[in-house]
RNA sequence: GCCCGGGUGGUGGAAUCGGUAGACACGCAGGACUUAAAAUCCUGUGGCUUCACGGCUGUGCGGGUUCAAGUCCCGCCCCGGGUACCA
């Protein structure tokens, strides 16, 4: 039959644009610029299943698009190399972790390729090779020499800093830094070249240092924040603990304000950028020094209005006043109380967020205004990490200083009118102020505002804003990744000279850490630099993927990471496609090495993606079959009510529709299968789905490889698009993919003759009929794409093809148009449907159709309105227009005559051809 | 707990700025073509009711605004995702 041989043809283009180098994109070119990204995965042994194509599927239909409007579209693909999964398998195998992700990029190219994207290939990149993270180390090396003034809010040189500590010492330098002690010029050039390297430390975007990190001994590393879930590592689920360590850190802290402001300029989703600005967490408040003794507690509140209600203090147990405060008697169980909070691992302590432990100090602390003694407690609901580690408990206002004061019989006081304190706290920043000396009367934001003035006034505390966010631990203890470009000479690092960039992997024996207990690193042979040790951690995953998009620019670059002329021309990212996962990690950290680079001149802009779309993930569906326990008997699913059975998991490749092809069961697990007794339902063996990650585990992965073969990839890109919004989680299913199918015969026969022998097309003028089916058809397809909206676009085509059908039309002034139309979702039929109507040019080069509203002004369609006026008009489309008409009649229902009595229309809201509403 | 989404036929999902709810597709039922099958085409398909024309009802629940509500407002219920002692 030689109807629509999709595997023909797909392979046949697929090639053509290979050799023709179709979709390279020009770094010099005219065109207006278009940059079109997908997250590049990370190449797993598993391969790609159904589900990662699904943002590259819309990432393509947009490339295409913006190519047929005449833009330069910049449309890259590369490899997040490095990673965990590798080395662990290195590790189980001793396969070195090169070889296995070069296999697996074998395997990601060849299923990519079989799809038909457009990715300019002759741009890929790869994160762990040598020539790429030579930059990611640069990269590095300018945050080593770079320091964050918060009086400019950029970073500037290192080099600056110094001149500033030579001139005056750095009483006057406001900075992101650790604390340092204040010194004076004079001061500063007394100290010992390795005193001051100790002290710029404290400055540098890179720093060393000791800190409080989450140990992940399972995997032998640290991880950041974001890489640690529900007190276990987000890869592999292993337990996480605190531990003090000296390790490398990006100041991202100090960009916090202005990652949180950059935030408005970015067409991203709410809840992403809901998502960053929590994980930010700005809050504003004040800070207040509660005199004990000799010492001074200092805590930060928001709620500086509730000072009067002030009923204890509690320090976190790792605070440093903590044993100085703490009376003899209460010694013995404070003691033993902060032993145990150290003790408790990340995920302990988060299990355990409602039992209420604490201790008493035994001290005192005088209240600001009234000088009461106010105790001082530890519990370990206060977190020593953030603000000053202390807080001013006010029970009645916050609901946790609430359940402490409860537990320990606290007194509550209330200072804000509206709540009922024997049920619960009232923490709503509404009603007014009683029992608050000088607050008293006012509502809650005025008593704010007073109290700051007071407290401020007084020399008490000032106003402050507080971010959650932490500086990020860049460190791993792992093999696996680029190694960080530092040397440590008298026990003070030093960056490499840019010069030696990179500093390769060194080959190892063992992908373990050594005897001793220092990272993989520390194994290699002669790992110095003129002599010196060289750092013997590797930077964390997310170091090579916050800049990658740069490199696409310009990749085989080996003077910088890319050049100006590339930068400048192809600018921020204008469309980014991938996963929501990477909500707080990667796309965080892009925007703060976004813009450090900007600070430092490298790139002209401050954000690097404009708009961000997120894709839904596509789970799996297994199939389950029933065995009859004890029994080697499989029955069907609506049997198994009638047995004592047990769920077996089966291969979904199997089964069509919930029905087993028993045949392929056999073959799939001869031992258990082959030889069974089967109870079918009406000759079938129907098995039951359930909806959930796709993973090897459950049988549940689809491979696009099979689909393409079966189906043909167009169909699968149209799949895709059709089951639903691009943004929308959804269950993989092949349920109606045969109606996709079913279309594209549809259109291939609209140029062929029934027999579907010959091709044949006519250059008769269009019909009105036709050409208003055209036409809506580009409206349509048109605002989809800038929509998002791939999904109804496809069924757009459906009628479209099923009228002209209808109407037997086979005419070039249509069916030429429409191809283009529908090349971006099936590019490969459009180019052999192209081919035939005698082009000799690759379709990405036609333009695209341009709507002509006129087209669907319907003839019979008079407007029956008796005004002067707007008429807005619902036909299939909306269309806004200035109508007089002079004879006309107003044809409305009872209710509207009524509706109108004695008024004149204004505006008339048309609905195919009725009045729907008459504004008066 | 808090913050985002979302709830529409047997199923996936359409419905623009408040304007014919259920586009399109799957599935199902019936029919045509065929020796037969595949493929293709046609008809029907929210529910109730009616021989039929038609009528009634219908977008998680309860109220409200409006000539008109899936859409807007108030109060609930349920589901999905994120986040968690941040003072």
């Amino acid at each position: 039959m030689a109807g629509y041989n999709f595997n023909e043809i797909e392979k046949n283009w697929q090639q053509y644009w290979a050799q023709k180098a179709t979709f390279k994109a020009d770094n010099n070119s005219t065109q207006p610029k278009y940059y079109v990204l997908d997250m590049f995965p990370y190449p797993s042994g598993a391969g790609l299943h159904v589900g990662h194509p699904l943002g590259y599927i819309a990432s393509d239909i947009v490339t295409r698009y913006k190519r047929h409007k005449g833009f330069n579209v910049l449309h890259p693909m590369g490899y997040d190399a490095f990673g965990l999964p590798a080395e662990q398998y290195a590790i189980q195998t001793g396969q070195h972790p090169a070889v296995t992700t070069e296999e697996n990029i074998g395997r990601y190219r060849e299923q990519l390729d079989k799809i038909g994207f457009s990715f300019d290939w002759s741009r890929e990149v790869r994160t762990s090779d040598e020539a790429y993270y030579k930059w990611t180390q640069w990269i590095f090396i300018q945050l080593f020499n770079s320091w964050f003034n918060k009086s400019t809010g950029k970073a500037s040189p290192i080099s600056e800093l110094i001149a500033l500590f030579e001139a005056s010492g750095n009483a006057s330098i406001d900075a992101a830094c650790d604390e340092t002690k204040i010194f004076t010029a004079e001061e500063w050039k007394t100290y010992s070249e390795q005193d001051q390297h100790k002290i710029l430390l404290n400055y540098r975007l890179a720093f060393l240092s000791e800190a409080m990190v989450n140990w992940c001994p399972e995997l032998g590393t640290v991880l950041a924040n974001d890489e640690v879930k529900d007190g276990v590592s987000e890869r592999g689920g292993y337990p996480v603990e605190r531990k003090l360590m000296t390790q490398w850190s990006l100041r991202i802290s100090a960009y916090s304000e202005r990652l949180l402001q950059g935030l408005d300029t970015l067409e991203w989703s709410d809840s992403i950028k809901e998502a960053q600005r929590n994980w930010i967490g700005k809050s504003e408040g004040t800070s207040l020094t509660f005199e004990a003794g000799d010492d001074s507690i200092e805590v930060f509140t928001t709620r500086p209005d509730t000072i009067f209600g002030v009923s204890f203090l509690t320090l976190a147990p790792e605070h440093e006043l903590v044993n100085k405060l703490t009376t003899p008697d209460r010694k013995a169980a404070v003691d033993a109380y902060v032993t145990m909070a150290k003790n408790r691992s990340e995920r302990e302590r988060m299990a355990d967020v409602k039992t209420i432990s604490g201790e008493f100090t035994g001290a005192y602390a005088k209240h600001p205004f009234t000088g009461t003694p106010i105790p001082i407690w530890i519990g370990d609901y206060v977190l020593a990490g953030y603000g000053t580690g202390a807080v001013m408990a006010v029970p009645g206002h916050d609901s946790r200083d609430y359940a402490f004061a409860k537990h320990f019989n606290l007194p509550i006081i209330e200072v804000v009118s509206g709540g009922d304190l024997s049920i619960e706290s009232y923490d709503a920043k509404e009603g007014v102020l009683v029992n608050s000396d000088f607050l008293n009367g006012l509502d809650v934001k005025s008593a704010i505002k007073t109290a700051i003035k007071k407290i401020e006034a007084e020399g008490l505390g000032k106003g402050k804003t507080n971010y959650r966010l932490r500086d990020a631990v860049f460190g791993r203890q792992r093999y696996w990744g680029e190694p960080i470009p530092m040397y440590s000479k008298d026990g003070i690092p030093y960056p490499v000279a840019e010069k030696d960039l990179p500093i390769a992997l060194p080959e190892i024996d063992k992908f373990l850490p050594t005897e001793t207990g220092e990272p993989p690193l520390a194994r290699a042979k002669d790992w110095t630099y003129n002599g010196y040790p060289l750092e013997t951690t590797t930077m964390p995953g997310w170091a090579g993927s916050s800049w990658y998009y740069l490199r696409y620019m310009d990749p085989h670059n080996d003077k910088e990471l890319a050049s100006e002329g590339a930068i400048n021309y192809w600018q921020q990212v204008d469309l980014y496609i991938g996963g929501s996962e990477h909500a707080v990690g990667h796309l965080l950290y892009s925007r703060f090495w976004c813009k450090f680079l900007n600070d430092i001149g490298k790139v002209p802009f401050d954000e690097p993606f404009k708009k961000l779309v997120n894709q839904g993930m596509i789970q799996g569906t297994s199939c389950l079959v029933y065995r009859v326990s004890n029994e080697k008997k499989i029955v069907s699913a609506g049997l198994k009510n009638q047995y004592d059975t047990t769920a077996i998991h089966i291969d979904v490749n199997i089964v069509n529709n919930t029905i087993v092809d028993i045949e392929k069961l056999k073959e799939w697990r001869p031992s258990e299968f082959a030889d069974a007794d089967y109870e079918l339902e009406d000759g079938k063996l129907i098995c039951d789905n359930e909806v959930g990650k796709m993973s090897k585990r459950w049988h549940n992965v689809v491979n696009p490889d099979t689909i393409c073969q079966q189906y043909g990839a167009d169909t699968l890109r149209l799949y895709e698009m059709f089951l639903g919004p691009l943004q929308d989680a959804k269950p993989w299913s092949t349920q109606g993919i045969e109606g996709v199918l079913r279309f594209l015969r549809k259109a291939w026969r609209l140029f062929h003759n029934n027999t579907e022998e010959n091709f044949q097309l006519s250059d008769e003028a269009a019909t009105k009929a036709e050409l208003k089916i055209l036409h809506r058809t580009i409206k349509k397809a048109t605002e989809d794409i800038d929509n998002f909206s791939f999904n109804t676009s496809v069924s757009a085509f459906m009628v479209c093809v099923n009228e002209l059908q209808e109407l037997k039309c086979n005419k070039r002034e249509i069916l030429e148009p429409f191809i283009v139309l529908l090349s971006p979702y099936a590019p490969h039929i459009a180019e052999e449907l192209w081919k035939l109507c005698g082009h000799q040019e690759s379709i990405a080069k036609a333009t695209w159709p341009v709507f002509n509203p006129e087209h669907l002004i319907e003839n019979e369609f008079n407007y029956p309105i008796s005004f002067n006026g707007k008429v807005r008009f619902n036909l299939n489309f909306a269309l806004d227009m200035d109508v007089k008409v002079v004879e006309q009649q107003v044809i409305a229902n009872e209710q509207t005559q009524k509706y109108l009595e004695g008024n004149a229309p204004k505006k008339v809201i048309v609905v195919k051809g009725r009045i729907v509403n008459i504004v008066v």
